[in-house]
DNA sequence: TATATTGTATTACATCTGTAATCCATATAA
DNA sequence: TTATATGGATTACAGATGTAATACAATATA
């Protein structure tokens, strides 16, 4: 039973890219990513590596070149950082979150809607 | 206009004793510590100069012994965090977060109750 | 074929973090 | 007064992270 190893802020960013679409070749991603931020090349091929290591992702060779590709889904991985934010910064404790953030947040009165129907569905 | 700091996980207990109850002594923060977690005490002074040195809490000097106290309110930190693991996980839109973790998390009937009144309130 | 380019692998290096231990001055006890 | 305990300051040290540069091998080009 293997849990998510832990991304990093600039490894997500790399993550990112790969889950709007995959495999990428180590340029694609790049190239995605000089538009967002100053990063090297060498820079992303590093965090590239990383996340290889760690097997957050992996990789087929094509031809002379690779093609990455995720090995956990966004879906996880945006659960397990969840859980530990929440963890952290709440001890667990995640209603004073909601209640504070509930107020301060702006909502669209859709967006409201959708969570009360979430709400009204957990009293079942 | 000074943000606050950047608190680590393991400076973020710390900040959560002094949030709880300030001022107090080195040997209070890490008496409560040591009842949650398997820190030496040194190790908790070590947080405690780290938190001092960036300026989230200070600390006077009472008799021989130092009262330290927080500089940034649990408020801000908390907010402040919540932003950037928003932006990091979420590319900034609260609704995510809220809407997977509504789904994931235990919540007594009232804790339902007092979340829709909320949601109600947000609607006018 | 010799050379320049390009993709990958290895190495670099400072800062932050987790997790303390040691050193030093002072207060306390004998 | 002298030894000891205790609080604080300084130092330690490995792994993670941000941010690359350099080395190397295969490929494309002249």
């Amino acid at each position: 039973m293997k849990s998510v190893p832990h991304i990093s802020d600039a490894e997500w960013e790399v993550m990112k890219v790969l889950w709007a679409k995959a495999p990428c070749t180590a340029n694609e991603v790049i190239e995605v990513l000089e538009a967002q931020t100053d990063w090297k090349p060498k820079t992303v091929r590093t965090l590239l590596n990383r996340l290889a290591q760690k097997q957050a992702i992996s990789y087929s060779q094509e031809n002379r070149v690779y093609a990455y590709f995720p090995l956990v889904s966004e879906d996880e991985c945006v659960k397990s950082e969840t859980q530990s934010f929440l963890k952290r910064i709440y001890g667990g404790a995640f209603k004073p979150l909601l209640v504070n953030f509930l107020k301060e947040e702006q909502l669209s009165a859709e967006d409201i809607k959708e969570l009360k129907n979430i709400l009204e569905d957990k009293t079942k």
